[in-house]
DNA sequence: ACTAAGATGTTACCTGCGGTAACGCGAGTC
DNA sequence: GACTCGCGTTACCGCAGGTAACATCTTAGT
C-alpha cells in the first residue's frame, strides 16, 4: 500500500546492518583484527551466512567497518585542520588529535591499518600494484593534500607538490605515531613539538656537528 | 676424523638453506604474500615439512626471506646516505634510492610491508600493542635517527629529536612512495624534489592563499 | 481462507590453509 | 649386522572463509 512498509523494512535491514556492524565492532575490538566471522556472528547473536548476506565477504564486512571508523576520525582531523587559529597550532592541533586518537584506542587503530590481507589465490598476477597500504592513509593523505592545496599558495606546481606533501606529512605522522606507540619514549606534546619542528624547517637549520666523520 | 665432514655438513644445510630461500623468493615475487607454505615447497621441490623444520614456522621463513631484503636495501640506502656531498643531495639521493628499490621490484616491497598478519588465536590478549607496523620501517627509522643523531648538532634534545625525525622521515617517504607507486601522477625526479622541498621549511615558508575561507 | 513469494535464519558441508605426527630410507659407525 | 641420525615422505588435525540446501515466519494477492 502505503510506502511504510518497504521504509519499515528498509528501516528493519538498516537497523540489522548498524547491529551487526557493532557487534562486529565489539569483536574487533576485543581480538583485534583477524577476528573471525564465527566469533563475529556469535556475538551478533546468529550464524555466519547472515553475515554474508549483509557483507558479501569478509573484506566487505572490514571495509564497512573502517569506513565508520576512519569517517569518525577524519571527522576530528577536520575540525582540528579548519580550527581559526595560527598555521603552526593548527599543524600541532591536527598532529596531537591524531595521536590522542590513536592513544586512545590502539586495537580499532591497529584494525584499520592492517585490513585483511586480501587477494585470493588466482588472477592477481602481473603488477597489479594496487591498494597497498591502508585505505586510511590513503583517504586522509587525500584530504590533507586538498586542505592544503586550499589553504596555500605554492606557486605553478601547486596541485602535484599539495598532494605529495599530504601524503608525506600523513605518512611521517603515522609512522611516527606507530613507533611512539609502541615505545613511549616521550610525551605527546613533546612529539608533536618535534614533528612541526622537522616540517618548519630545522633539518635545513641545523648546523653539521663538529668532528663529524669526514666533512 | 678431519673438520671437513663436519664444515661439508654444515655448508650442506647452509646451501640447503639458501637454496630454499631463493625458492621461497621466487614464489614470492610471482605470487605476492600470502603465497602458500605448500606453493614455497613445490617450488623447491620439496614437501612442506622440510620447510618447518628449516625455519619452524611461517613467521620464521618469511622473516628469514624479509631479512635478506631488508639488508640489502639498508645498505642501498646507507650509502645514499654517507655519500660526499650537501646535505640536501644526500637526501635526495637516499629518497631516490628508497624510491628506485621500490619501482623496480613492487612484489618485493609489497611483501615487506605486509608481513604475514601474525597473531595466533588466543593469548593475544590486553593491549599487547607491540610490531604494529613492518619491521622494515621500524628498522628504517633507527638507522636513519642514528645518522641524524650522528651528523647533526640540534641541541640539548638531540637523541630524542633525531629518533622521532628519523621515524617521520622514513614513515613520510614510505607513504608518499606508496600512493606514488599506485597513482604515477608525476615523474621520479619531481617527487623526490617535492619531498626535499617539504622537508627544507616550504611549507612553513610558504604564504596563505588569498580569498581563502576565513583568513 | 488458501496460496505464492520473499526475507530470515538454520545445519551441514566444501576447500584450502598452517602445522604436525608417524613412518621410510640411505649413509655412516661400532 | 644392529643402531642411530639426517633427509624425505604420506596422511592427518583443527580452523578459517565461504556456500548450498533446507526450515520458517511474515506479508501480499485472489
Amino acid at each position: 500500500m502505503d510506502t511504510t512498509q518497504s521504509t519499515d523494512q528498509e528501516r528493519s535491514a538498516d537497523r540489522r546492518r548498524r547491529e551487526l556492524l557493532e557487534a562486529a565492532d565489539r569483536v574487533v575490538l576485543r581480538d583485534g583484527p583477524g577476528a573471525s566471522m564465527n566469533a563475529i556472528a556469535a556475538e551478533a547473536g546468529i550464524t555466519k551466512p547472515i553475515l554474508y548476506r549483509h557483507f558479501g565477504d569478509k573484506g566487505g564486512l572490514y571495509a564497512a567497518l573502517a569506513q565508520r571508523h576512519t569517517d569518525a576520525l577524519l571527522d576530528s582531523l577536520r575540525a582540528a585542520l579548519d580550527a581559526p587559529a595560527e598555521r603552526r597550532e593548527r599543524v600541532e592541533a591536527t598532529l596531537d588529535t591524531y595521536l590522542a586518537a590513536i592513544e586512545a584506542r590502539p586495537q580499532v587503530y591497529r584494525f584499520l591499518m592492517h585490513p585483511a590481507e586480501g587477494g585470493q589465490p588466482g588472477g592477481d598476477q602481473g603488477f597489479d600494484v594496487g591498494k597497498l597500504s591502508a585505505p586510511l592513509l590513503r583517504r586522509m593523505g587525500e584530504e590533507l593534500g586538498k586542505v592544503i592545496e586550499d589553504r596555500l599558495d605554492l606557486g605553478p606546481d601547486s596541485r602535484r607538490l599539495a598532494r605529495i606533501w599530504g601524503h608525506g606529512i600523513v605518512g611521517m605522522m603515522h609512522a611516527a605515531g606507530d613507533w611512539w606507540l609502541g615505545e613511549r619514549p616521550c610525551t605527546r606534546a613533546e612529539l608533536v613539538r618535534s614533528m612541526a619542528d622537522l616540517l618548519w624547517g630545522r633539518l635545513a637549520a641545523a648546523g653539521d656537528k663538529v668532528g663529524g666523520p669526514g666533512f
